[in-house]
DNA sequence: TATTGTTATACTCTATAACTATA
DNA sequence: TATAGTTATAGAGTATAACAATA
């Protein structure tokens, strides 16, 4: 049985998504959001979410364990979670405008962060990297692969 | 501040790792190694390493984090771990005949698999994609990124 | 009785610090 | 005393199960 060509897909990608978190951090330190606080208001986009099992599941976690997470966010004035009147057991979680700056200054400055790491990649293989990664995360998130 | 065009790459890039190492596991479970078990042998090539700490390094672990690891691969005749005789302190591990065998097998399978999901995008973008991982992963092994 | 959100418990993984044996 | 390997302790992160409020 030969040796293989090339080294396996996730020893590649996983050390790549560990630098690319590393590469968040400082930028979320200083926003002042945890990481799983920046993925739910990622999640949350502009509108409400009902239910906040819903929220978890929209971001693969489960419901016990951003509960902590959305009491910080709500101390922070970055989201709000209201009793829905019609069904006084779930929450209304939404965004607020100082959750929406928060989040979309940070992702500005993440996003030129990592545009800045893939320059270490030729421009052309650089757009099919991120097509291909985009449509890979789609169909996983999907549950197609 | 608009909304971002894409998703970050690490929100990308993450679960796809993870799809990556799940997908791996059964073929792992089969050929009786533990995630780390497989990296480690992956990481002696056919070479021994002399001292476990050089040999922890090449995979980003902690000298004492693969110690249960090494314990296991030795019990199941994967690998062997003798006292260098010029310097009774350090040990000299090389893979054994099995373990190559059970490691490569398990690659093959692996790989196969990994192919097989990325069918899921065109071929030439598959091509990209796999040149820039190398590339990315190799650059950041290096600290270069 | 079922469901939403919450809290409590246990388990896994990892990092740090002590320990041993050689040098 | 310094270093390789090992073991022990403690911390973070997560999953599971129990609980309170509402339907």
């Amino acid at each position: 049985m030969a040796k293989s060509s090339r080294p396996d897909l996730a020893a590649m990608l996983v050390p790549i998504g560990r630098r690319l978190m590393a590469l968040e951090q400082p930028i979320l330190d200083a926003a002042g959001l945890s990481m799983w606080g920046y993925v739910v208001l990622l999640a949350l986009g502009d509108e409400p979410v009902r239910t906040q099992a819903a929220l978890a599941e929209m971001i693969g976690a489960d419901k016990t364990r951003i509960i902590a997470d959305l009491d910080e966010l709500q101390d922070r004035g970055m989201i709000t979670r209201n009793p829905d009147p019609d069904d006084r057991r779930v929450r209304l979680v939404a965004i607020t405008t100082k959750g929406r700056r928060t989040r979309d200054r940070a992702q500005t400055e993440i996003q030129q962060a990592e545009e800045q790491l893939l320059t270490a990649l030729p421009l052309a293989d650089r757009k099919a990297f991120l097509r291909c990664s985009q449509t890979l995360a789609e169909l996983i998130r999907s549950g197609d692969l």
